[in-house]
DNA sequence: GATGAATGAGAATTCATTCAT
DNA sequence: TATGAATGAATTCTCATTCAT
């Protein structure tokens, strides 16, 4: 190897394994994966990143802040005018016709966080991210994360049981969550709700 | 060791391998840990099962019936006079305050299932029982499964964000769900969740 | 490698092992230079060793009982009517007359002993069976292990500062300890020590 | 860091190699430990001391000095009246209920020495230093050498087998070796041991 | 049928040293 | 001169799977 000289290469490495990630999901991540996919020797990615675990963080940070800077985007671009309820089931429609990869990523992350300490505060932060470019739409924190919540789930039965997304009953769900009220049973008193609230 | 008469080995390495997931997640198995952990040769987990993915399936099977049997005694409990918003935010709150490791080991499974077709059935299996079980509360299945959507996502907030579990708010948001009328803002008198609520 | 069915490969793993430390030291052996050795696998160390730290205790046992029965040999060999200083004294002259590496072996278990808790017993038994073996010498057990002692120190010297071995005061030291009647002035009440002592 | 200018930083690097070396040992010795001890750049070691050898000479050096030195205190401030003995063997006792890193230390210097060349002047020098600061104490050379010798075999004794430590045994055997009038079974009363000692 | 042994690939790290800046 | 970066070899250990018995 003559490049002796390369700066970015730091950078590079975390492209790469962010790449590894991508394709491969985190258990395909190891320092040799990374070494080949950055085409550089073994040994810089461990003089870089201490620990694998460095370097998955690294790599799933990147990870992260481009997802999130992707629905930054949306949520600017939403016409504040329309039912946030159905841009919101249009923009989910969206993500589920496109990429599958995509989205088993950032659940990769979820999950991953679950057994690993230091992913936890990722995680965190990216719901939490997630639920205040909400707030544009929703009429409070609270239901915000209610909304991250449902998204969350929905995903999650998109991805592992092969169901259709049901766009409609998305929008009804999500409407009602969204009704600004603060009372579950949509503003009015009426008797259906009550016979559930009793 | 001297065990050479043994009928429910098959049973007893899935035990074995079930009680590893448990305890050091997905990750921690191989053919040794469950050989160590059943007390049988190494050779005999490889006997029983031919790869190591068959031996995690038969695992997670065993941990998923174990989990939904569960849910099932829960749901066949609840008093169908009671709000089951109510019912449900209580018990949402009991699974929180218990085992973190109980919850975690669920949520790994469909981790798992993102990366490993053969895993999907299962997870999907298990996403569909509890939209079945939670049908005795809901007014229809559309709503039954948004409901497991919520769930599975404050389930993931709760264990990501380290953020306490809000009973009262999930119970609003619940209710709002559970109004099943296919008014999304709830406002008028309907009789689909009369139906249910009685 | 079509070498699958090896029984005693166990035993020549260790054969190996014993051959590196004695040639390379402790820090020499490794996984690799014992499978190199021992013209085997690399997994095959491990797979016979779970640890590194195992297959050194092994060796390190089997390089200790060939030493101690070489001593026992000798001791049993002793004319039991001839002065036991003498003979001590002259047999020390043969193994320092003789290889180095052979002496330099028993004291890296020693060494390595200090800082590896899993090889103190080791040495420990090394160090008590040479005693025991003494005992046929000197008259009793404390100044047995008094023998071991200063034998073990006198070889430090030898070993570590290159001076040539003194015979004969050796073998006078020698027979002051061993002097048998417990009285560390020899017996009678001299002004010798008297003078020493002011 | 960003310290440029920092006259004594080969002297700090030494102290923290010593550092390193009484808390992990010699193998703890590497140059990363080092420069992370000294809170020095990772070049700036290898820049110092050319090879890790040459530190490793460095950090020993520094460590025997410091232990001769206390050696030499405790060896001047013997009451010249007592007997050598008893107070060898009370000092030897307090060694030993000391810390028993600080021991093992010195120990491995000599284990050391044994594999490593460079190292032996540094463990000769040790010895016949011990052995010349107890000329003041024991009637000759000789006597002194065998003291040493005793100490050190004794020394290997109570780290390795975790006996306890016999005072009053340990002084006779010494008060036996010095008595150095090469009479060995010290029974008659002869000039020997008052020329040494006065 | 059952199992201990075997094996080769791969895991994460650590490291001494070199070198471009 | 001083140093951060680079590197390739070596470290221990784990593992899924195969196979001879």
């Amino acid at each position: 190897m003559a490049r002796r000289y390369d700066p970015d290469r730091r950078q590079r490495i975390i492209d790469a394994a962010a790449a590894v990630v991508r394709e491969r999901g985190i258990a395909g991540l190891s320092h040799r994966t990374v070494a080949a996919a950055a085409d550089v020797p073994l040994g810089s990615t461990t003089y870089h990143f201490a620990t694998l675990d460095d370097l998955l963080i690294a790599a799933l940070r990147q990870i992260n802040a481009e997802w999130l800077a992707e629905v930054e985007r949306w949520a600017e671009g939403v016409d504040p005018a329309a039912p946030p309820a159905d841009e919101l089931a249009r923009w989910l429609e969206e993500q589920f016709a496109g990429d599958r990869a995509r989205l088993e990523l950032e659940y990769e992350l979820y999950f991953a966080a679950l057994r690993h300490e230091g992913l936890r505060p990722l995680a965190a932060e990216c719901l939490d991210e997630m639920a205040r470019m909400l707030t544009r739409l929703v009429p409070d924190a609270a239901a915000a994360r209610a909304v991250v919540a449902l998204i969350d789930g929905l995903t999650l039965q998109v991805l592992l049981a092969d169901r259709p997304y049901d766009r409609e009953g998305t929008r009804a769900v999500l409407a009602r969550i969204m009704a600004a009220d603060g009372n579950e049973d949509g503003g009015d008193v009426d008797g259906g709700l009550r016979v559930n609230a009793r």
